[in-house]
DNA sequence: CCCGTACTACGATGCTTATCGTACGAGGGC
DNA sequence: GCCCTCGTACGATAAGCATCGTAGTACGGG
């Protein structure tokens, strides 16, 4: 079942050779929806490559991110989170570089993300000084 | 699951020492997790259940509220908002008063619930203008 | 031209979940 | 007492999804 099998492309038109540009769909800006955008954010593994885009602020391969999991699942949670407007993901030569949409999440859901990145921080922070649930420290 | 098969015992009259008479188990609030709260709210029912709760900023019986699911679906989407930690439910009589746990929330995770609600406002208004995608406006 | 690296597609698997229908318990009104 | 309403539990079902392994494509370097 090989050779009948498409080419790489997603979602160009072959109509041409399209050399270059393997390009990967994404969705537009005003077709990000607010439940996806949830959804994609409550994996713990997406959260955390939502996590390390915003620290490092720059765009990353996919390869730079440790995750505890397959290159095979590596890939399907890119997918997810491109595939719900999160991140956007160019190639270049053989690497996929792998941006936030920090612009069009904050057009279209202003304080969103920063409200969850600093939850997942807090959290974090919170675990690590030892959850304890009677103790209640906080604030 | 939490309790199992407990007979919901109304606590006063039995012989035996009922220990809870109609209570729920909610989450303490340390033990409400990020990733859970986003998980709960990525749903399109979960959500018009917290976007209510939070306008009317009161508390109301599941039945007050109109889903185009049945009762038991419902049932289904208050216990997951409850286990997330995002709303508190206290029976009442035969009713069952729901509440979201604003507090909680607040505390945990400052900015998020009212950026998730801003968030839903925003796109439901977008979609009421007329959702033409990329005839983007910007705000 | 061959090979290694980066990533993908496909198929399988097992778990979660959103939904329903039905039967039932708890409380209040008559 | 009887029964009505509110909500639950249980079972079923179908879909979704997180995960893996394997086999494959794309690109750049020797």
């Amino acid at each position: 079942m090989r050779a009948s099998r498409t080419p790489v492309r997603r979602g160009a038109a072959m109509t041409t050779a399209a050399p270059s540009p393997r390009v990967l769909d994404h969705p537009s800006r005003d077709d990000i929806r607010l439940e996806g955008v949830l959804h994609a954010l409550s994996d713990p593994q997406r959260l955390l490559i939502v996590r390390e885009l915003a620290r490092r602020a720059a765009e990353l391969t996919c390869s730079d991110f440790e995750l505890p999991v397959t290159k095979s699942t590596s890939t399907h949670h890119f997918r997810v989170l491109r595939e719900a407007g999160v991140i956007q993901q160019i190639y270049r030569g053989t690497a996929k570089l792998n941006a936030l949409r920090r612009p069009d999440l904050d057009t279209l859901f202003p304080g969103l993300l920063d409200s969850v990145l600093l939850a997942a921080t807090r959290q974090e922070e919170r675990s690590a000084r030892g959850d304890s649930p009677s103790g209640g420290r906080v604030g």
